[in-house]
DNA sequence: GTCTATAGATCGATAGAC
DNA sequence: GTCTATCGATCTATAGAC
């Protein structure tokens, strides 16, 4: 009776516990970090036992860069630029600052580059791929946005890759490195908002149309 | 006969192995991280056996604590203000904020951040006296700088401490975090000169007197 | 594919001689 | 104070039953 209904809707038993693996997996490494983390707690969070994770991942090394990979898909997916042309230049420029500082003050963002930079001489090339996909998406994203206001004659910019980095610098600077040193991990509002105000500011002023 | 001579000149057998204990672990921690590195390494490379070690320093994580605390003193020790006041105001910039790259890129300096980074869960305090040491004496500095340059009447800033911070955050931005996660982590001159450049400009526009 | 049980290796810390 | 030798705990990875 309901032999072929479930066919379609719903992953297989393997594929569930593959992803219990790395739902735990990711708790766990960001937690404990990679040294740390141990196959038995992972196992233990995910509700498998730990040769089920050998089979599926192979080793913990491979289980750790399979978790990065995926928390770094996760953590940019909802990054958009306001392309609705009503809006105030300076209103969509600190919007999107607001989104970014957000985006890398989340608790999952700062776990992922506290692990990652840990072992950075371990796995270079998740480092690399973590910046690919993090700093490297955004700034090209809001250059792309700023070239576009470039053309529009809002804005006189020489080279606006350059201009969205160090929009983007302005805006991580402290917050971040205090955040990652766990000193003042939750900035007031009016924190923030100063910071976002004067990024925004120091950007229009510098590349004003003349 | 040479029985009194040695007394002050020479630091005591005891202390000549603390030294060694030191150097070796700092070599050590910075290399493989806190979880990774192991005692029988730094015996080994201090020379020492390890029981020596527990002696002098009870545990690893009161040794690492020891190290973090003798490097954090170390790697600030060269800051300079320029104090002649022959220099004009954007080389004096140009050069301290050449002089912050130079440290916070240093090899060594990346090693303590991505180490103690991997660690702030573990050893709060260290991650708090890291900053102390590192970022807020610079902004400080550049700040007291900065308020002598205002009351001068070359500058007309309404918060000094902040535009140090905003200053520091432009030159760190992107170099540091490409770093700390081993994207580029060797800059170019001509690369530097522009973030420099382009930090100074800004600086100079934004707080320039009315 | 999933489990239990355990091998094999590493490492922090200590005991005890000198 | 410093050494050698070793304990005891922890953890990755695998063997073998179902």
């Amino acid at each position: 009776m309901s032999l072929a209904l479930s066919a379609p809707r719903e992953l297989s038993r393997s594929d569930q516990k593959k992803a219990a693996i790395i739902e735990a997996a990711t708790q766990v490494f960001l937690r404990d970090g990679y040294g740390r983390a141990n196959m038995d707690s992972i196992a233990q969070v995910a509700g498998v036992s730990k040769q089920t994770i050998y089979h599926h991942f192979g080793n913990k090394s491979d289980l750790f860069g399979a978790i990065i990979r995926s928390k770094c898909d996760q953590l940019l997916e909802p990054l958009e630029m306001p392309s609705e042309p009503a809006m105030e230049l300076d209103e969509a420029l600190a919007s999107v600052a607001r989104q970014f500082i957000d985006i890398m003050l989340a608790p999952s963002s700062l776990a992922l580059h506290r692990v990652l930079m840990g072992e950075v001489q371990r796995f270079p090339e998740l480092g690399r791929m973590s910046y690919q996909i993090g700093p490297v998406r955004i700034v090209a994203t809001l250059a792309a946005y700023l070239r576009d206001q470039g053309a529009a004659g809002r804005l006189d910019l020489p080279d606006a890759e350059f201009a969205a980095e160090q929009f983007y610098a302005m805006l991580t600077g402290h917050l971040q490195l205090r955040a990652l040193l766990g000193v003042d991990a939750d900035p007031s509002r009016e924190q923030i908002e100063r910071i976002v105000k004067h990024a925004v500011d120091t950007t229009l002023k510098i590349y004003a149309p003349r």
